[in-house]
DNA sequence: GTCTATACGGCGATAGAC
DNA sequence: GTCTATCGCCGTATAGAC
């Protein structure tokens, strides 16, 4: 169907996007339903967007809702190729007893956060409609399609980490780091309500910054009490 | 408009629901938004399951929007009296030097696990409504209706307790607590295919375990490292 | 103040021409 | 592979009955 995220990024910094119809229309749909509601916004927007037709969208991708699984899972495919050679690099470097958790938890945020924070605003437009969809009704599947290889090898390796953590609690520790990811890029502009201002919603490397050490903590101090 | 969550609890037990047309179309309302999506329930399914018509629901309440609105503040009234009627609590009786951030963040999160984990399945619906809710677009002003009075002064109780933490880390790990919390209802059948079925998704005990150590750690941590 | 009946406009989906 | 015509459903607005 579609072939890469969003273009091929070349020696030269710029970009080559597939000219393909396929792909235009999910670059105009990650936009759209970035900025605006899934549902609010409608096919006649996004082919208006991409130059083209409702037709069209119809004829590549059948559904609106097929048109937003190939959204999401167009970039989840790279981004869980690149957790996965992290996690990988990092398991040939310090073997697979000698891995810790705080690495870990860097090595699966990373990719992530490299959408979140670099200059392309695709990648943060992505980011944002990724952490809003997974609480959704219906996406597990999807999700877990993208998504559930790469966290089952993080899941397995966080139980190295951290031995004396069952399976459940791993698992639920995983799910609570899902949770303050995501919250990172989705909780719109309630924290400057909370603060009066003094925290800005944007400025997601605060988030960072403060993620790592927060979910880090969470996952020993778990360990330390279920002997 | 309407009066009170779903009926005043009684003495014996049983419960006494309010009559009134506006809030059987809120329960009928709150019963399905919660199973299914938003979007994917009609104002016909709302009016067919409290034996209302469709009119009535744009009498009452104008717009679809407008509905699933008031069925957040319903509850939303109640949860944030609760919270901040237990913080008082706590104020009392360790004074505000003595207050700590473990009985801090169980104060916040309990009155929601009542919900949670209560008899009342209407009780379990809300909190599921409202899980996947805070994440739309355009949700932050309800919620910040509903509950950001109470949210301002257990930050702030928090900062009380973690001193030589800023009011921005406080904060965004206040929203990092709320993804956690919400991650846990929200989040749907995922962790049982991470791991195949050990973890149960409708254990909500398991999740509340392990999620106040997990917190407390995090924001522990987080005062460790910003002197 | 409440409720009912009806009509309008927009949207996603389908079928079929080119 | 692309586009157009059309259908059916849903949210909304309005007018009027009780």
């Amino acid at each position: 169907m579609s072939t890469l995220a969003s273009g091929i990024r070349l020696k030269d910094g710029r970009r080559r996007y597939n000219t393909g119809t396929p792909d235009l229309l999910l670059d105009a749909a990650e936009y759209l339903f970035s900025r605006m509601d899934y549902e609010s916004t409608t096919l006649a927007d996004i082919a208006k967007q991409a130059n083209a037709n409702v037709g069209q969208i119809v004829y590549h991708f059948g559904t609106k809702e097929e048109l937003l699984r190939a959204c999401i899972l167009r970039r989840a495919v790279i981004l869980s190729q690149q957790r996965m050679k992290l996690l990988e690099s990092y398991q040939q470097l310090v073997g697979r007893q000698g891995m810790q958790i705080e690495p870990l938890i860097r090595a699966y945020m990373d990719p992530f956060f490299a959408l979140v924070l670099g200059e392309d605003d695709q990648g943060r437009d992505y980011a944002r409609l990724l952490a809003r969809f997974v609480w959704r009704e219906n996406a597990t599947e999807i999700i877990a399609e993208g998504f559930n290889e790469a966290a089952m090898l993080y899941i397995d390796s966080f139980r190295q980490a951290l031995p004396g953590l069952d399976e459940d609690s791993v698992a639920r520790g995983f799910q609570f780091m899902l949770g303050t990811i995501y919250s990172s890029v989705a909780g719109d502009k309630r924290i400057e309500l909370l603060t009066d201002g003094v925290s800005k919603a944007r400025d997601y490397q605060a988030y960072y910054d403060v993620l790592v050490p927060f979910v880090t903590a969470g996952f020993t101090r778990m360990a330390e009490h279920k002997p």
